[in-house]
DNA sequence: ACATTGCCTATTGTCGACAATCGATCATTG
DNA sequence: CAATGATCGATTGTCGACAATAGGCAATGT
């Protein structure tokens, strides 16, 4: 039987918070007051302190002492971070998922794919990035590693943010079944070392994509808003 | 110019906690109640209560609600998750230094490892300790990649709390520069899958150490303390 | 003797108020 | 008119008090 759902409103406060700006609710860059916060979820100035600072630790937003907080925005370079370090935390999934695999979670993975190609032969765009997110997700989940799961969804909120405020990154909704196919027939047949090397190649080439989007909006010296 | 240094109380509070139980002033496991740290550090409880939740992301203390706050304790699970991690972090940070060393970076590392060889032929066991942290440091800074710093600084803090507990862990000191050899020439001659697989060996092998001692230290059921 | 129930204490969860600090604005002075 | 200094509003930093909750302990009934 499950547990009465009980959760703390610093908890509450926390995930409404992430997921604003998860959804672009709240863009990045925007500026972000206690006072404000607390009038809007209805709790007390300590209770949003407490969510702003894990945000905080999450890597979402930043403070500036006595002046206030804001949602983070991504610049090219973070853009490489977030991507080298996504690369080898999906690496590292990929190769755990490949060598632990039993029936159940080859369903699972097989699930996720089918979803991932159905969507992307509809054509529909939206329901194609969330299979696609939700896949990768899948594959990490596999690995069963509680610490890797972890650092991965935070590198993804990261990611989620800049692609929500980018609009559009995409690569051809053709290609996304040949892209995503080799690491997942790896991780089927065990192939521990390929399922690494697929996934973190992966990676790097929708890094690559990103880190062309932030720079060409970097280039130009007149600021965008 | 070095910015004066004007730190809030919440952030000296959370380096000092942090500091005791990195140092094992405060023994793993053992519990904590912000009246008293409040009491302790001479600040208010929301000061406390700020820095206690951001060591709990941190991964260095528990929370169990309107019960306390415990410092955390390792399983061989959890050792096991901390190792796989950081082998990976390691092979990326390993990698990317190669790639970018430059002058300043080569003769930093090198003084890093001759400081880690002196010290293992001296027979000084804590120097050697103490180098050993600051070689793979010293790595991991060369990569030029904060994010990738952070997380490696979390894993790294877990891993210390459980060695500190621990008491000997270290290999022996005549095997330290063997171990760690290959993987500095591999940086300084810029061969970067070496690098980056030399790194990912070694931690694995350090991560099994850890692993057998703490398994051995579950397997009897009668309680320890 | 044992399980159940209700209370009680310790501890966290939440709150509103006051102090410290920052950034901008405006007056002042040469 | 420009540079400088003072002032002010806005915002966070810190605090102590009260409410909610969990876990242990004793009383009670069987």
């Amino acid at each position: 039987m499950d547990a009465v759902l009980k959760r703390s409103a610093e908890a509450q406060a926390t995930e409404i918070l992430r997921e604003q700006i998860l959804t672009g609710h709240i863009r990045t860059g925007a500026r972000l007051t206690e006072v404000r916060l607390a009038a809007e979820l209805k709790v007390s100035r300590a209770t949003v302190r407490t969510a702003l600072h894990q945000l905080t630790v999450e890597g979402l937003i930043v403070q500036t002492p006595y002046t206030g907080w804001s949602v983070m925005t991504l610049t090219a370079r973070d853009a490489w971070e977030l991507y080298t370090l996504r690369a080898s935390l999906e690496g590292l999934a990929a190769r755990l998922a490949a060598r632990s695999l039993n029936a159940a979670g080859r369903a699972e993975l097989d699930r996720a794919f089918n979803r991932l190609s159905s969507a992307s032969l509809r054509g529909s765009w939206a329901k194609t990035t969330t299979a696609d997110f939700a896949l990768h997700k899948t594959i990490v989940q596999l690995a069963g590693h509680q610490r890797l799961a972890e650092q991965y969804r935070l590198v993804e909120q990261q990611v989620r943010v800049s692609i929500g405020s980018i609009n559009a990154l995409m690569s051809d909704l053709s290609t996304i079944i040949d892209q995503h196919k080799p690491i997942v027939d790896a991780i089927l047949s065990g192939r521990e070392d390929e399922a690494a090397s697929c996934s973190e190649a992966h990676s790097i080439t929708e890094g690559e994509r990103l880190h062309a989007h932030l720079s060409v909006r970097e280039k130009p010296s007149l600021s965008a808003d």
